[in-house]
RNA sequence: GGGAACUUAGCUCAGGGGUUUAGAGCGCCUGCCUUACAAGCAGGAGGUCGGUGGUUCGAUUCCACCAGUUCCCA
């Protein structure tokens, strides 16, 4: 073995064995199921580390449960992220001088579908460099026909429930992708912008002033409004303004909606530009005016502005304002406004037909869903989000005006009725029924939104929607666990949870736990545009696979978001050599290991070190199982690190009897099997070298001990001993760099007459390299005393815990520097222990405390206070000793 | 404007009404190339638990307010 760890290598190698075995398909079985569905990666995207926090976490779990005997399915898949892909294929279309419209529907697809081969891949070549146990051969995509025929099933079926309806609304319009949006895909983001005064004249020279950050919808006002009981204006309700810039007039008409603390108090209404002034329009039968194209330029309506983009008409038309005068002032306004998600675009509100899911029935079902149990949100402080969404819940716009995706099964007759079905075959055989010629029925151009195919994606990776009684579906579903970011609570899960109940009835899964977002170090959100994310793959490829999992799983607390730095990965590189040299030493062992009866120093460390295997292992499978795999990676970490490394195999050199070794190295096992679901490559590794396995063994399919019953299988008397031994050598280490002795034997020996004695007596001479003298002290029987012989420094030490932890310096050859520095360190001591004893004593006087108190702690508190007292006595001693005063 | 949370060591975070002086990782300091590992070994320093009140015999822990920070939604 080399001094080093190299994971490249030894990563490839597992990687392809791994995949030719197919140790990682899942097939129904007597077993119990435990199953996983992917968040589906956009097919078009390449690995960021949201996917590696969100894929590591889903692999730790899937393997964990490998280990615990669960026929583990972990169905992979990508998404065709309509918009983002479409947009993709537009950019390289343009780039070659071709227009979408001029290649129509179909040859676009081809080149849409060429785009995807293209790639597709690349994405889930990178999530197996990542050591992700997916079952490949269920890779599904969301265009894949049965989860094609999936979301049109659905949609019909929703259809004629009543809950999906075409309607003319306001909705969110995305000027660049030429697409409405829905609620959720909007993000809003502050903008420093100008809030404009206009003055609104009327026919008599007065006039009415408004505030408007959105002057160039000026063009499109069709009246003003004010608040019916502000006193202020009264007098204009019913009067006309000319619109500024036109000579329209229009009327000034009084509304509940107008907020008469915002600008002026008066509000210009434009219905085709704003939701708000849409509804204020219905109601008051206001006309319509829309001056705004598709792209978000003016139109001809704009007049002389037509042409010109919204930035550039809000401009000209403030000019314009104040060369006529009708510009009272301007101020500078901080607002929040709309952008795309894909797009980045502002959107702009826009009145058009759209299909709608009608969500509140279905909002119903997902809250309820969460409210008795069924379903549990980890951490459980997401449930006030979520039941405030769903509670206040639109209906979900989920027409895109795109061709990438699954297009809307509806047929239209040329009166506009509408026939939705499966197939055209049977739109048409509808249609006929219905007296129409079905020659002339023409589908609808649009596509669904991507989450409309997403959201039915743990029932149609299981083709429930072909076959809903098949056994796949009947052994998988429901799936135990999601694992999300809280970014797409609302885009994705709580829908999944509608679609689960909805159709399948059925929950779509147990458990959503939900990770936190990675940050850089100054808390910025990852992401290309800033260029502050790492590249994963050439993470992996610089410090192991394995390194950077336990690095971002080390740095992630549960929910919390996580600020991931390059030292993490560093560290968990580091972590990998240290387990890869504690094999080097257990290697070296198998040879020279002597065919004797075991010392009684290391049969004790064995079973020492198999108490500490138990309870880690209790701990640990706690700990994944309730999601915390933050605190299950530090803790293997320290375990592996300070009491295996540092300790066991410490105490077992310079070698163990061979017929330990034996017994030892199935202890190892166990330990890589814990440390599996974190670092599978290496635990993979060192697993075949320890059992010289066949390639066509894996260590994830081996099966994990039952862990012991901690009320009964553990030796605490054992664990407490070898801790106060371990407490006690670092207190000897300690007390030999403090006098500066290079020789260990130098110090002796104490004095202990308690039950750990033999413990104590073993552990010592094993990592001081001396005998112990044995001698008897007659201050206290729970004492046990250090000393420095040639000094005399001394160290005491109480139980579990250090006690009394002073020395005597009677001979010392120190500096006075050093001196000084001992006897300052004593004083402290004692001021400490003075502060304490007084506090103590408060505490004692106090007549409630004794009265009100429950008894085992009065009676604790006085026997701290005894403790403090005999330590104060014997740092005074200590002191003394020294020539100081006390 | 509405909702959710956070504030504990230099940094990132655990914790919890009384646990003998509050924990971990990283960083930092000191001494070591000790026959698995310098990607290492041994030891060490460092915190009035954001502020102010309240409940309580007792608050860093529970409650209220204040200050600061973050996220989500409109």
């Amino acid at each position: 073995m080399e001094s080093r760890y190299a994971p490249q290598g030894i990563e490839a190698r597992w990687r392809k064995a791994w995949e030719e075995n197919r140790f990682y398909h899942s097939q129904p079985s007597a077993r119990p199921a435990y199953t996983i569905v992917m968040p589906p990666p956009n097919v078009t995207g390449v690995l960021h580390m949201g996917h590696v926090l969100n894929n590591t976490l889903q692999d730790i779990i899937a393997r964990f449960y490998r280990l615990k005997g669960y026929n583990v399915c972990w169905v992979p898949g990508t998404d065709h992220a309509s918009i983002a892909t479409e947009a993709k294929v537009v950019a390289r279309l343009r780039s070659r001088g071709v227009d979408k419209r001029s290649i129509g529907r179909e040859t676009f697809l081809e080149e849409a579908w060429k785009w995807t081969h293209e790639h597709g891949g690349i994405i889930v070549e990178q999530l197996k460099t990542l050591g992700v146990s997916a079952d490949w051969d269920r890779f599904r995509f969301t265009l894949d026909p049965p989860l094609y025929r999936a979301v049109i099933e659905s949609f019909v079926r929703l259809y004629r429930d009543g809950l999906i309806y075409r309607g003319k609304r306001m909705i969110h319009w995305d000027p660049v992708a030429l697409t409405a949006l829905s609620d959720e895909e909007v993000i809003y983001k502050e903008h420093e912008s100008t809030m404009c005064y206009v003055r609104y004249p009327a026919d008599n020279g007065e006039y009415l002033t408004i505030a408007t950050v959105r002057p160039e919808t000026i063009l499109a006002d069709v009246a003003v409004a004010v608040h019916p009981k502000d006193e202020r204006y009264q007098r204009w309700i019913g009067r006309q303004v000319r619109v500024p810039l036109t000579d329209r007039m229009v009327p000034v008409i009084a509304d509940e909606r107008v907020d008469p603390t915002f600008g002026t108090g008066c509000l210009k209404v434009t219905p085709a530009h704003d939701p708000k002034d849409y509804e204020i329009g219905e109601q008051h039968k206001l006309p319509v005016i829309d001056i705004f194209t598709p792209e978000a330029r003016l139109n001809e309506k704009a007049g002389k502005y037509s042409g010109l983009s919204r930035e550039e008409a809000r401009q000209r038309i403030i000019r314009d304002l104040e060369e006529e005068g009708l510009l009272e002032k301007t101020e500078p306004y901080k607002h929040s406004v709309g952008h795309s998600e894909r797009t980045d675009a502002v959107v702009e509100p826009r009145l058009s037909e759209q299909w709608f899911v009608k969500m509140k029935p279905l909002a119903e079902l997902a809250l309820r869903a969460v409210d008795s149990g069924d379903i549990r949100l980890v951490p459980e402080r997401f449930m006030a989000t979520y039941r405030h969404w769903l509670e206040n819940v639109k209906d979900w716009c989920i027409s895109r005006q795109l061709w990438w995706g699954h297009r809307i099964p509806a047929w239209y007759a040329p009166d506009g009725h509408i026939f939705v079905a499966s197939t055209e075959e049977e739109a048409h055989r509808a249609a006929k029924d219905a007296g129409y010629d079905p020659y002339s029925l023409y589908q609808d151009e649009d596509v669904l939104d991507t989450w409309f195919s997403s959201w039915l994606w743990p029932l149609s990776v299981f083709d429930f929607f072909d076959k809903p009684n098949n056994p796949d579906f009947r052994y998988y579903y429901p799936t135990q666990v999601l694992v999300t970011a809280p970014e797409i609570l609302f885009f994705w899960v709580a829908r999944m949870i509608m679609a689960g109940y909805y159709f399948a009835g059925e929950k779509p899964f147990s458990t959503v736990y939900l990770h936190g977002i990675v940050r850089d170090k100054q808390r910025r959100k990852m992401s290309k545009s800033l260029g502050n994310s790492p590249d994963p793959l050439d993470l992996i490829q610089r410090y192991g696979a394995d390194a950077v999992r336990l690095g971002i799983v080390m740095s992630a607390p549960a929910g919390n978001d996580l600020l991931f730095d390059e030292a993490l990965c560093e560290q968990g590189k580091n972590f990998c050599n240290k387990l890869w040299n504690s094999f080097r030493l257990l290697h070296s062992w198998r040879e020279k290991a002597p065919d004797l009866p075991p010392s009684p120093f290391h049969l004790e460390a064995y079973q020492w070190f198999d108490n500490i295997l138990a309870l880690l292992q209790a701990e640990v499978e706690h700990l994944i199982q309730s999601y915390r795999f933050y605190e299950a990676a530090h803790l293997l970490y320290r375990v592996v690190w300070e009491q295996f490394c540092s300790w066991y195999l410490e105490a077992l050199k310079p070698v163990p009897a061979r017929s330990l070794l034996e017994k030892v190295e199935l202890q190892v096992e166990r330990l890589l099997q814990l440390l599996h679901p974190l670092m599978p490559y290496i635990t993979e590794e060192l697993w075949h070298q320890l059992k010289d396995a066949p390639e066509t063994a894996t260590i994830s399919l081996s099966i994990l001990p039952t862990a012991t019953d901690l009320r009964e299988g553990i030796d605490w008397h054992l664990l407490d001993a070898v801790q106060l031994a371990q407490t006690a050598i670092s207190q000897i280490r300690r007390l030999r760099q403090a006098f500066g002795l290079s020789d260990i034997r130098q110090i002796i020996s104490f004095t202990y007459q308690g039950a750990f004695y033999p413990t104590l007596e073993m552990w010592m001479e094993h990592f001081l390299g001396t005998k112990v003298e044995k001698l008897l002290i007659p201050s206290s029987e729970r004492l046990f005393r250090v000393t420095v012989r040639s000094t005399g420094a001394q160290s005491y030490l109480f139980e579990r815990t250090v006690l009394y932890q002073e020395v005597f310096l009677l001979d010392a050859n120190l500096s006075p520097e050093k001196w000084e520095e001992m006897i300052d360190t004593l004083r402290k001591e004692k001021s400490h222990a003075t502060n304490f004893r007084e506090k103590l004593q408060a505490k004692l006087l106090n007549p409630n405390f004794i009265q009100k108190a429950p008894a085992e702690i009065v009676e604790k508190e006085r026997k701290k206070l005894e403790d403090t007292e005999e330590r104060l006595r014997l740092l005074r001693e200590q002191l003394e000793a020294l020539g100081a005063e006390s």
